[in-house]
DNA sequence: ACCTGAACACCGTTCAAGT
DNA sequence: ACCTGAACACCGTTCAAGT
């Protein structure tokens, strides 16, 4: 089918490709090497391993991030730029993000954001224990938010199914959440993510502040 | 093996446990039958797929969690106690909570928290749609969090394995990531939940407060 | 109603053989 | 160095047969 010839990057796109088709579960080995037009057997001549391959997508997804840092801006913008960057992900390979996410790296491949991350915080006046530990509270909640709007996080935000059964919400059991059903039903992922962050940006900024720097 | 009949709860109990013995890759219907002393087959008479068993032990698990809630309480203190609750999931079941995170769940497993959660805020005074947001931002930070804790989300937090290849990092290329290894790789689970939760609390609190209510 | 073994269409990966 | 088919030890699930 390709003339090119058969390499690492190729099967790891060709995974990308595949997860973003059909979802994470059709990926097999053999329906890799179908889609390359190669026997399986081929594919370990590149990548040791299903669970390497399935790393390799981690990595490259994560890579592919676009950081456009400007280091004269505000740090509070900064941060709001580089939590966005981070999210596009969700925007690019919706279906990759549970991999992404689900996979413990042991590469450096994350370690450009976090190093701007680090930096960004600290050029804020905040000393390196302070930096990491904002800087993990952030990813807490890009994370939590990318399954959000990935629709993967269980029974909360859009609950269309809920919706459209309205009648299984029992408004005696349940009164709040069944009054509140319109609102549950529908998610608007931008403003969402946005409140959080900015909550989050304010309580910081707030917090350095106070401490006097 | 067992006297007692074969029952959908104890197929899934047998999964859990599963699970938290060998991680959630173990899983297989074969694996499971053998486990109870059964046929694979036999399973299929309590549980209709695999998939559908996966759900069920996220749905179990979910519905362990133990909320006790004192409605007389502060509602901050309340949500502060909700949270915890919810991470309890963690220490209870910490290979469990991929699975619980990952699986898209359309029962009304996972409506109680979600019910006591927006009792509480509209009790803080926050209207209908404020609720809901507060809860979304309250659950990404609590799930986001989890991950890292069970030792899943990507590259940031506990790099052991870079502080043990220190010399992995370049200290030219990553200056602040280097110098903050020692930070980077060890982390206090209980610390930094708390950090941010009380962040956002905090910060919640103050946009209730000046909009005067 | 519940259990079951055989069978089918898949997996990931090892190995020995090719070029 | 790269490719490959056969083979092995697994999968989930359908179906027909048992009780």
């Amino acid at each position: 089918m390709s003339a090119e010839p058969l390499s690492r990057p190729r099967i790891v796109a060709a995974a990308i490709d595949l997860i973003e088709r059909e979802g994470a579960d059709a990926v097999s080995m053999r329906r890799i090497a179908a889609d390359l037009g190669v026997g399986v057997m081929s594919l370990y001549n590149h990548v040791p391993s299903k669970a390497a391959l399935l790393d390799a997508v981690a990595e490259t997804v994560l890579s592919e991030i676009e950081f456009t840092d400007d280091p004269g801006a505000d740090w509070a913008d900064r941060v709001r730029m580089q939590a966005r960057a981070f999210r596009q992900i969700a925007h690019h390979y919706p279906r990759c993000t549970m991999v992404v996410v689900s996979r413990q790296l042991k590469s450096t491949a994350g370690l450009l954001p976090v190093e701007r991350a680090l930096a960004t915080l600290r050029s804020a006046g905040f000393d390196g224990a302070e930096a990491v530990r904002i800087l993990r509270m952030f990813i807490a909640y890009i994370v939590g938010s990318l399954l959000r709007e990935v629709g993967v996080t269980p029974t909360f935000a859009p609950v269309h199914h809920l919706q459209v059964d309205a009648g299984k919400v029992d408004p005696v059991l349940f009164p709040e959440t069944s009054s509140l059903l319109p609102e549950l039903g529908v998610c608007d992922h931008d403003a969402e993510f946005e409140f959080g962050l900015e909550l989050l940006i304010g309580a910081i900024a707030s917090a350095r502040g106070p401490r006097g720097r």
